[in-house]
RNA sequence: CGAGAUGUGGCUCAGUUUGGUAGAGCGCUGCGUUCGGGACGCAGAGGCCGCAGGUUCGAAUCCUGUCAUCUCGACCA
């Protein structure tokens, strides 16, 4: 494997991840800034990668038995008021719609934030029987919050996702839901995106506004900073409380329904990026990729040569691959480097010489290994190459929240680790007291991400007082 | 939102200190030669210098404001 540079516009990632992450997204055309601060216009390599996504996840909703919905993209502020923890949550940061036209509203309307109030106002509608219980519901959409500090797909002010809402006759079926859709999500960094994830808990200072609890999964970028990939809440009946959504039971009695809400954002995009890029730019999991095999013609000007690779791209089609021949006249060289930047993780080469001996070159996007490739096994070679680059992204990223996960016992240990090795996620125990949670970020840097589910002992006492400890957490800085 | 930096053809930047006819490289278009790791020659197109005011005979250059981008903090998916 070579790490040589080979396209020269991209900054260094060692040298300046954050300039190189810039540089990735405007050099593989996945973005483009447009004139309002925070919202940026996701370019069509970029868009189709988010539709893999898509795919992906509304599969597995719907096997779940979720259904997809649309509601509207205003919310009076009467409405979003009330519930009391939601719009304390909420009200920094959501855009307000004043005028129709030149006419002042009565009542002035926010640009969604989040829907939970929309989805209860319809919920109170429609649910009056537990016979019309649980609804599972989706909606993909955009949302809009009014982010100081933005950047692309991790955080702007305009940004696509989905948004599960349900709701369910009992506690028990919330908290099931909440768990269930968290592992989808998990399922889905692991096996589409190759990304590792923690599964874990958020602590109460960190919950979302107006949930019971809160669930995430952790993501830990190469250069050791977390990411949160998606979250999953229980709103117990605390929403179906403030909007008074109740139910009639099997026995007659009124209750109020229990409900759950949980997402996934194009900041799943700025994760890949940030887990899997290298220094000649993205490195895209076979799974989203939006093209998974190019084709590049070599002296393509000679007899044959074309012909040859629009039929490898069609005989890799009906195996089911997204192909892309490049024909253009640009010079080999220059493709090379194109698609590498573009993440496309394999490069299938084919020139006079190759046809000749009734072979190809494939060449792959992580290592840059080359195989020679007999054209009576091109599909099952792909299919072995696809398989073990997928699997090497996920071991190399693997690896390296590995080598950047640290248990510390108190702050000074934390201090030194972090001083020592870089950033990344820290094990620590912690007696639950939010004054410790915020001490612990104001003298290390490094805020709690999440209790994870699977809950080690590390320590008998917190990392910052010294009592006895309640519970493990991941500390970390993060995006 | 606080501190700092930067806005000049599509991109990267020079020119601003000391006001006086808008520059380079790459990219783009055409033709030709090339073609197994970002090829080369020739010819060409493209910018009222982020935007709005102000100072001046004259502003890319000086002043004020504003918007955007980047970095570091605080806040957040």
């Amino acid at each position: 494997m070579s790490d040589k540079k080979l396209v020269q516009e991209i900054t260094s990632r060692d040298e300046d991840f954050a300039k190189w992450y810039t540089d990735i997204v405007k050099k593989a055309e996945l973005i483009e800034y447009s004139s309002v601060k925070g919202c940026m216009v996701i370019r069509p390599y970029g868009y189709a990668i988010w539709e893999n996504i898509q795919k992906y996840l509304d599969r597995r909703f719907k096997d779940t038995g979720h259904e997809n919905v649309y509601m509207p993209m205003f919310i009076p502020e009467s409405l979003l008021n009330k519930e009391k923890d939601h719009i304390e949550g909420f009200a920094p940061e959501v855009a307000w719609v004043t005028h129709g036209g030149s006419e002042q509203l009565a009542e002035r309307m926010c640009v969604r934030p989040t829907s939970e109030v929309l989805f209860c106002e319809h919920y109170r509608q429609i649910i009056s029987s537990y016979r019309d219980l649980p609804k599972l519901y989706n909606q993909w959409c955009s949302v809009v919050r009014w982010e100081k500090t933005t950047r692309p797909f991790l955080r702007s002010r305009e940004f696509l996702w989905q948004e599960g809402h349900t709701a369910h006759a009992t506690a028990e079926d919330a908290i099931e839901e909440t768990e269930r859709m968290l592992g989808v999500y998990a399922e889905h960094c692991e096996q589409a995106l190759n990304m590792p994830v923690i599964k874990g808990k958020k602590t109460e200072s960190d919950k979302f506004a107006g949930a019971v609890s809160t669930y995430c999964i952790e993501a830990l970028m190469h250069d050791g900073k977390a990411l949160q990939a998606g979250t999953s809440h229980n709103f117990g009946d605390k929403f179906a409380k403030a909007f008074d959504i109740t139910y009639t039971s099997r026995e007659n009695k009124l209750e109020h329904i229990h409900q759950t809400s949980w997402g996934v954002t194009t900041r799943l995009i700025g994760a890949v990026i940030m887990s899997h890029g290298d220094d000649s730019g993205l490195v895209l999991p076979p799974a989203i990729a939006p093209v998974q095999v190019v084709i590049i013609p070599v002296a393509q000007h000679k007899e044959g040569v074309l012909e040859k690779a629009n039929e490898l791209k069609a005989q890799l089609l009906s195996a089911g691959w997204r192909v892309k021949v490049d024909d253009s006249d640009n010079s080999a060289g220059w493709k090379f480097s194109e698609y590498e930047m573009k993440g496309v993780p394999l490069r299938l080469e084919i020139g006079p010489k190759d046809i000749e001996q009734n072979q190809c070159v494939i060449v792959r996007r992580d290592t840059r290994e080359k195989t020679f490739v007999s054209l009576n096994e091109l599909e099952s070679k792909v299919a072995e190459l696809m398989n073990a680059l997928a699997d090497g992204i996920y071991e190399r990223a693997l690896a390296n929240v590995k080598a950047r996960t640290y248990t510390c016992i108190n702050i000074e240990d934390m201090n030194s680790v972090l001083a020592a090795k870089g950033d990344g996620f820290i094990k620590a125990m912690w007696c639950g007291s939010e004054v410790c949670e915020d001490e612990v970020k104001e003298k290390t840097g490094a805020g709690s991400r999440c209790m994870p589910l699977r809950q080690e002992k590390v320590s008998d006492v917190c990392v910052c007082c010294g009592k006895p400890a309640t519970a493990l957490v991941i500390w970390g800085k993060a995006y």
